[in-house]
RNA sequence: GCCAACGUAGCACAGCGGUAGUGCAGCUGAUUCGUAAUCAGCAGGUCAUGGGUUCGAAUCCCAUCGUUGGCUCCA
């Protein structure tokens, strides 16, 4: 359901890349999501960094060939942050050959080769490939540069072919370019990946070369220097450092477990989330974390999305296979031919019958159907909506393991869920006010570099991959449009990513290493609940089905925890610090502790997660080790204060704010807990 | 799942055919101090796991598991 669009905003979130191949111009042409961001286009130059990444491309391009003649290329872009160019080469490419290949690259951009533009003819095009002679040091007698062909088969007929050259080098490709291979001031190769033609598993798979390049040197250290930066607040590590969760190979990958001071951080979200939600009128349940496979044979779960829910426990299943192994045990030990003909037949009649009678149970991927069984388990009636059900439960999605990602990609994940059933007419305040809670959550974060994306249907689909409900559709799809418009919020629409069951919008946003992940969605479901026979009784005394809406406006603790660590740099505000405070005595006599102890029992009896460091430390140690941790508050207390019933306060990243009264500090500690303050 | 790289003490890393190392953290002492690290000692490892090559393997080869970067996927 992945459009090629979408794949590309994956790979470099912040600007869709400026694919300026034809190709890619091709695909972009036909996309449904091309009107999802900006774009490179005939109006749309590409900016000069693009131009120099783009001609980069070229040169490393001309590098492999000087190196591996027989490399067939594909498509070379610059992208976000810099430039890849896709490669068949029998000879595996590592990072060990980098130095080789820069080397080559160098030669190039001090040669000074100027990037001339060629234009020729379709049949002109299609002879040079055939001999070889596209992306290619020259003519290739015996192995036409395949991939061009094929792309020069693809470009439009009203659509002029154009050439570049530098030095020996002639690629097919619509340009532009800088005017001098020189004028690529720095450039350095990052690493290789693998990739499949047009990114189809049935093409032949490519390596795809990834560099980066500047205008001169100064401008490429910078880049890896905000790199180092940047990985300094990778979730992953700062989550290792900070004690917050870990994962362990006995437990099983993509299983994430959260130590004392990560699940600290929990509590804090599900505190939030509980106040909002009971404050917006909604209602707590519980499910449990699996259910049989009748349930998501109605929700349609399976088969559609068994591959993605962990394999199923069969009770039944199990009692009739260890039946046969017992019988198949005594069969080989058989002499008499009737009893093993005897055996046989029961064998087999056990085997038929275990596929009725398996008791097959899944691990729950999703609370929709749980929800929806607690809906249908009462009479509802119109005054009961809207019926706003809300659970933090626990879902386990098999993920692919090559795309689990630190707690962004896991496979247990704890989610921020609520079904809010509803009439028509009730239908836009409800997703409206679904909305306004995202707004008002992000606030409380922080949170500013987002987009929301409304994924529509596609009416050609509708019967396939979208319930065929036309009038529905575009009743709802309009609801949604105006609930964004409304709230002057700014989104972008995406035909042919709803969800089976109706319109969505989802919450985008990048992890530091630049990923693009889904922090929350809003979904709107006109299916499901007919499937599962839902029904309230009208006014009129008759039976309709009610509308749901789906929402995880925090999305799962996983990766909404993984995204905040991100997001503060480890720095939580007080009121989601994992340790909001810090006594620390300047020694360890008696008095001094005593005094820490008390502040530290004060505070945690108004529900302060308080700490006392009472170790023989000096105090500049003590400090450093809590500034480590990212302590929130230190209260650093020596006689001075005791004399005076004082605390000298210290808050992580401020320095020493000085002494203060011990009341009046644990106040406003506690105001700032209270009032969630950033 | 696919391609590639990487797995050495809790963490960060060195060693890359010849008896496992450093720093921090930990533990035990001493130190009793005013805002980012006091000193000393001790302890900690089947070098991911399993096989192979070799007189000898952390080191070379193969497989498995895990992690990472991409690809594919993402209800």
């Amino acid at each position: 359901m992945v459009t090629p669009a979408r794949r590309r905003m994956l790979a470099v979130p912040f600007f869709p890349s400026f694919m300026s191949d034809h190709a890619d111009e091709k695909n972009a042409a036909e996309d449904p999501a091309a009107a999802e961001g900006p774009r490179h286009t005939e109006g749309k130059p590409m900016t000069d960094l693009e131009r120099i990444r783009h001609s980069a491309a070229h040169i490393l391009a001309t590098a492999i060939l000087r190196v591996w003649p027989e490399a067939q290329f594909a498509a070379g872009p610059p992208v976000e942050n810099g430039f890849y160019y896709d490669v068949e080469l029998p000879h595996r490419i590592s990072p060990a050959d980098f130095e080789r290949i820069e080397a080559e690259m160098k030669k190039e951009t001090k040669a000074n080769n100027v990037f001339q533009r060629v234009e020729v003819s379709r049949d002109e095009a299609m002879a040079l490939a055939e001999k070889g002679a596209l992306a290619s040091l020259g003519e290739r007698p015996g192995s036409p540069s395949k991939f061009k062909l094929d792309i020069v088969q693809n470009i439009p007929a009203d659509e002029k072919i154009t050439l570049y050259r530098n030095g020996d080098f002639t690629d097919l490709c619509a340009g532009p370019h800088v005017g001098r291979t020189g004028n690529v001031g720095a450039f350095k190769l990052t690493h290789v990946s693998s990739t499949y033609y047009k990114g189809d598993e049935k093409n032949p798979q490519l390596q795809r070369i990834y560099g980066t390049a500047f205008k001169n040197r100064t401008q490429l250290d910078e880049y890896f220097a905000m790199l180092e930066e940047s990985k300094k607040r990778d979730h992953r590590k700062l989550g290792k450092e900070l004690e917050l969760f870990t994962f362990d190979e006995d437990v099983g990958p993509g299983l994430a477990m959260w130590l004392p001071r990560g699940t600290a951080i929990i509590e804090e979200l599900e505190k939030l989330a509980k106040e909002t939600e009971f404050a917006a009128g909604y209602e707590r349940v519980r499910t449990p974390n699996l259910a049989r496979e009748n349930m998501y044979l109605t929700s349609g779960h399976i088969p559609m999305y068994a591959d993605s829910m962990f394999p199923p426990m069969d009770f039944g299943k199990r009692e009739a296979d260890d039946r046969i192994k017992e019988l198949e045990s005594q069969l080989y030990g058989t002499q008499p031919p009737g009893q093993s003909v005897r055996l046989q037949t029961e064998i087999e009649e056990l085997r038929k019958a275990s596929a009725v009678t398996s008791d097959r149970y899944y691990l729950k991927a999703m609370n929709c159907p749980h929800h929806h069984k607690l809906f249908g388990a009462v009479p509802r009636s119109y005054r009961d909506l809207p019926l706003r059900l809300a659970e933090y439960g626990t879902c386990h999605r098999y993920e692919q393991s090559g795309e689990l990602f630190g707690l962004m990609r896991v496979r247990s994940m704890q989610m921020n869920d609520a079904h809010i059933y509803c009439t028509e007419a009730q239908f836009e305040a409800e997703f409206n006010a679904v909305n306004e809670m995202y707004l008002k959550y992000f606030k409380i974060f922080g949170i500013e570099k987002y987009r929301m994306r409304f994924s529509t249907h596609d009416p050609s689909k509708l019967g396939e991959i979208f319930l065929n409900e036309p009038e529905l559709w575009k009743k709802t799809e309009d609801m949604v449009r105006n609930v964004l418009i409304k709230s002057d919020i700014d989104y972008i629409e995406v035909p042919n990513e709803a969800a089976f069951y109706g319109p969505k919008i989802d919450v985008q946003v990048w992890s530091i290493i630049g990923r693009e992940f889904t922090l929350a969605t809003n979904q709107v479901d006109f299916g499901v609940p007919a499937k599962f026979g839902l029904k309230y009784k009208t006014r009129e005394n008759t039976e309709e089905t009610p509308l749901c809406i789906h929402r995880a406006p925090l999305g799962t603790h996983e990766r909404f925890i993984g995204f905040l660590i991100e997001h503060y740099a480890g720095n939580f505000p007080l009121w989601l610090s994992p340790e909001q405070v810090r006594v620390l005595p300047i020694g360890d006599e008696e008095p001094l502790v005593d005094y820490g102890k008390a502040i530290v029992n004060e505070l945690r009896a108004s529900g302060v997660r308080a700490t006392l460091d009472a170790g023989t430390d000096p105090i500049k140690a003590k400090i450093a080790s809590a500034e480590q941790m990212k302590v929130h508050t230190m209260l650093v207390v020596g006689n001075r204060d005791l004399e005076a019933g004082n605390v000298s306060v210290r808050v992580h990243g401020k320095g020493n704010l000085g002494a203060k009264p011990r009341g009046e500090v644990i106040a406003d500690l506690l105001a700032s807990i209270k009032e969630r303050r950033a």
